[in-house]
RNA sequence: GUGGCUAUAGCUCAGUUGGUUAGAGCAUCAGAUUGUGGUUCUGAGGGUCGCCGGUUCGAACCCGGUUAGCCACCCCA
């Protein structure tokens, strides 16, 4: 056996055929729904100009993301400019005579760079899905690779809470056809972590705030404070905080709870609008499960309205699967102002994780060819093409073994490539004007006419 | 980017305090049998023990480096 000496970069994957079809199945079902809901797909490149992305995800963020050396280097008329760009790039700074671009980080900066150019052609709202790779210079563990998938869509160009209304709908909607029981959508305003921040030592206290509430369930509330200790916040203002993230029970008691903690402050008054008005909007439907939860609070800082987070069902401990919210000034990055917009994300491998660990695939996923004629000789071989093309032409998948060996072996090709049927035409049934139909699955066979095997159904 | 754990056949793993030719199960291939397999029987192939270097008479085993995977932190999907 020749040795290997190839490899994968790291963080990356090869997906072979069955995780191929399983993911096709996830993405297939989301994207049914998001052209259900009137979205429209956009792709963008793999690499953007690294100017497009530096500066938008924080200083960590930028750290992540990877550059492409530029080509033409070893020109000599290039080797002045790129050698004192070297020396910028080891102190950390980037320099475009060195590298000017870079692969994408996520999807809704390329988005809003696209409908920052073409705001003036675009029918607004503008609502698109778009599902592609990433790529992030993050160091890989489990659930984390260095390329992957995200699944956004986003509606720019409204203010509507009707979007809000709908894309909750729209998960819904996915983890329903997955056929996911017991996921949770969960439900929070900026504006009302703003109104605690506000009335918790100020506006500047936000990020602090949101970042130690991030990280309630994972480090418990007693880090939390001291977190927020660290941050420089007072024991009275740490109380109130505690009383926030202490709020429990169904959605009307957490409403009314947070009203008479914050309901003097103007921004909560507006968050707990929001949060009425959507739940109000979607409260009907049913199987809907849709929590308030006030210490749900997103890393990402461009949001300034209603977040959005899908919790996987209790049983498989995955977290998160999903999340969104509105940014009222996206574009704004980019020189064009006053486009508000909201979106939503589906983490693709963390749902096939739950689907996979939850048994919750369809069989009919794996299949492939759904028939498989036996190779049996040259004597039979022209009938068994003629028939091998016919059901071909009813659209489905068939192909004949290629060539003919002992049944064992095209029993296991066959049950490998997991083809429910197999269909057997050799010298007897060449002679009757038959051929024999076998269902792996149930190990029964019945011989049928081939004017039968015109109409029949593989399923 | 920081720290910890791991790496032996295609897969899952054994491998004694460092000591002859590194093993098992599954998988693969061949044969027996049969126009209907996944049971059985017999046999075979397959590993410079992740890679590079060091210590030693001798290294899968000890040491250093490196790469990859896993876990935690940071951050995040």
């Amino acid at each position: 056996m020749a040795k290997v000496t190839v490899s994968l970069p790291q963080g990356t994957r090869d997906f072979g055929p069955d995780v191929v079809r399983k993911r096709s199945y996830i993405i297939n079902t989301i994207k049914e729904v998001f052209e259900k809901y009137g979205f429209q797909p956009l792709e963008t490149p793999a690499m953007e100009n690294l100017e497009t992305l530096m500066g938008k995800y924080g200083e960590e963020g930028d750290k992540l993301i990877f550059k492409i050396l530029n080509n033409g280097l070893n020109d000599p008329k290039n080797q002045e400019k790129g050698k004192v760009a070297f020396e910028k790039v080891l102190q950390g700074k980037n320099d475009p005579n060195l590298t000017e671009r870079a692969l994408r980080y996520d999807l809704t900066i390329p988005f809003a760079r696209y409908v920052a150019m073409n705001h003036a052609q675009l029918t607004f709202p503008f609502k698109r899905y778009q599902v592609q790779p990433v790529w992030r210079a993050d160091r890989p563990q489990k659930g984390r690779y260095r390329e992957f998938y995200q699944c956004d869509a986003d509606v720019v160009g409204s203010k509507s809470l009707l979007n809000e209304m709908e894309l909750t709908l729209i998960y819904h909607d996915v983890f329903t056809k997955l056929g996911m029981k017991g996921y949770e959508i969960r439900l929070n305003s900026r504006k009302i972590l703003a109104a605690l921040a506000a009335a918790c030592g100020g506006e500047n206290f936000m990020v602090p705030i949101t970042v130690a509430i991030d990280k309630l369930d994972k480090i418990g509330l007693e880090k939390v404070k001291e977190e927020l200790t660290a941050g420089g916040l007072n024991a009275d203002q740490i109380l109130k905080i505690e009383q926030y993230l202490q709020i429990e029970g169904d959605n009307a008691t957490r409403l009314a709870a947070l009203e008479s903690l914050l309901g003097n402050e103007a921004l909560a008054k507006a968050g707990l609008e929001e949060l009425r008005t959507v739940l109000n909007g979607v409260g009907s439907t049913s199987g809907l499960n849709v929590l308030i939860d006030f210490t749900l609070a997103r890393g990402l800082n461009y949001y300034t309205g209603i977040i959005f987070e899908v919790k996987a069902p209790a049983e498989v401990k995955m977290g998160s699967i999903g999340g969104g919210g509105r940014y009222d000034d996206l574009t704004g990055l980019f020189g064009v102002i006053g486009i508000p917009g909201v979106g939503i994300s589906f983490g693709l491998d963390r749902i096939y994780d739950v689907l996979e660990e939850l048994n919750l695939f369809p069989d009919t996923v794996a299949v492939g060819t759904q028939v498989l004629f036996f190779n049996t000789g040259e004597a039979s071989q022209t009938a068994n093409f003629t028939q091998l093309q016919q059901l071909r032409s009813r659209g489905i998948r068939a192909e004949l073994y290629h060539e003919s060996v002992k049944f064992d072996k095209q029993f296991k090709y066959a049950e490998k490539k997991n083809i429910p049927f197999v269909i057997i035409i050799g010298e007897t049934e060449l002679i009757a004007g038959t051929c024999v139909v076998k269902d792996l699955k149930n190990r029964t066979q019945i011989t049928v006419s081939l004017a039968e095997l015109e109409k029949y159904s593989f399923i």
